[in-house]
DNA sequence: GTCTATACGGTGATAGAC
DNA sequence: GTCTATCACCGTATAGAC
């Protein structure tokens, strides 16, 4: 165990990561496990393999390398949503399906995020000025999702429903089930396969959930 | 303000509460602010306007009193929910009603609960186990949930789904838009007046959805 | 940049007077 | 039962040596 180490090329096929990255990393686990209330900052310099003071040091106070962490968080999630949302499309099924996908594709590649912003802003309201200045930034207009929505949802042959209603539906039918999951899986999927097979097929029957909601072909 | 209070009897129409309730209802509202670990025993004290000392004669300890709140929060919600996944009904369209007008009616009712009780149980995954605990007693088995709503759902002219899917799908549309409501408020109602309207037909929306689903008129 | 030591205000909990 | 005083510890943050 007394490899040299002193070259600033690392033997392993690990990469060289800054010690930033490292705490960042190291918070990120510690929030999501903790919340911002339950995290010490002692828990993170541990699970970083450095000393707390560094943690200071890098990021001046508990409170700023939350906010680092929560800021990253809104920027993986708004994107790929605002993209769907206003897709070039005017068939109203592809927005419906890219919508459907991209939401259960979030919610497995990071099932921790939904649940993570909904709970800090509800625990802590000013954090919602946050994500208000990231959309501002973004200058992206409520008003405008929703028009763009009920333009395309103003076909014939399709059941009428608020646009609005329609993407809440979507967003409920493939977030909550993950947020929900140790609840869920006592009362409904006591064997954990069961319910990662569900949530693997939960693209499909999502979209043709609301193809029977819009009453159109899937 | 000086008015005599020695009686036993309070002048106003306010009835006689015993210290135990004043204090359960503080930690109530000072635990669904600020969660677990954010609540502070001293805020505690000062909402229910009484020395902080008297929380620890009475209830011992932070954990003790949070159980006691958690664990009625659980037995508000369960009971009802239960009952009507059991109800004497083999028209899965009542079933199916009253499940919805349940969720809708606990959702307006108390909007904090399922947030509360999610947050909490995946901030402190031991406390799955007083829920677990608590199915036990009432001897309730989740196979009998599950297969109860199956059978309902063999019926003809009914779109085939799984049970669980279905139970899910109704909670997640039912619940879901009130754990959101924070950002659903920023994105899609910016005004509030909006949003209570479109949760008060939220039931009937959520049940047009679900006849949809399943095919069958509602 | 990284460490040790420490300041300083909490925070849950108890002892003991009344 | 209710109060004051206080304990023992924790948690963020900083000072200062190296």
């Amino acid at each position: 165990m007394n490899r040299l180490k002193s070259s600033k090329y690392v033997d392993d096929a690990e990469e060289e990561r800054s010690p930033e990255t490292v705490i960042l990393e190291a918070a990120k686990k510690v929030f999501i496990r903790k919340g911002y209330d339950g995290a010490r900052m002692q828990e993170i310099a541990d699970e970083a393999g450095m000393n707390k003071s560094l943690l200071h040091y890098y990021f001046r106070s508990k409170e700023q390398l939350f906010n680092k962490i929560f800021r990253e968080m809104l920027m993986f999630v708004w994107p790929k949503v605002e993209a769907t949302i206003f897709r070039e499309s005017s068939d109203i099924r592809h927005v419906v399906k890219s919508l459907i996908q991209t939401y259960t594709l979030l919610v497995r590649q990071r099932p921790y995020v939904f649940m993570f912003i909904l709970e800090e802003i509800g625990r802590h309201p000013e954090r919602i000025q946050q994500l208000k200045s990231l959309i501002d930034d973004w200058g992206v207009k409520p008003q405008h999702i929703i028009k763009s929505i009920d333009k395309k949802l103003k076909t014939k042959h399709i059941h009428h429903i608020d646009a609005r209603e329609l993407i809440i539906n979507i967003i409920s039918l493939c977030v909550f089930p993950m947020i929900a999951q140790p609840v869920a899986m006592l009362f409904l999927w006591p064997d954990r396969k069961e319910f990662e097979k569900f949530m693997q097929r939960r693209s499909e029957h999502v979209y043709m959930a609301m193809c029977n909601i819009l009453k159109i072909k899937s």
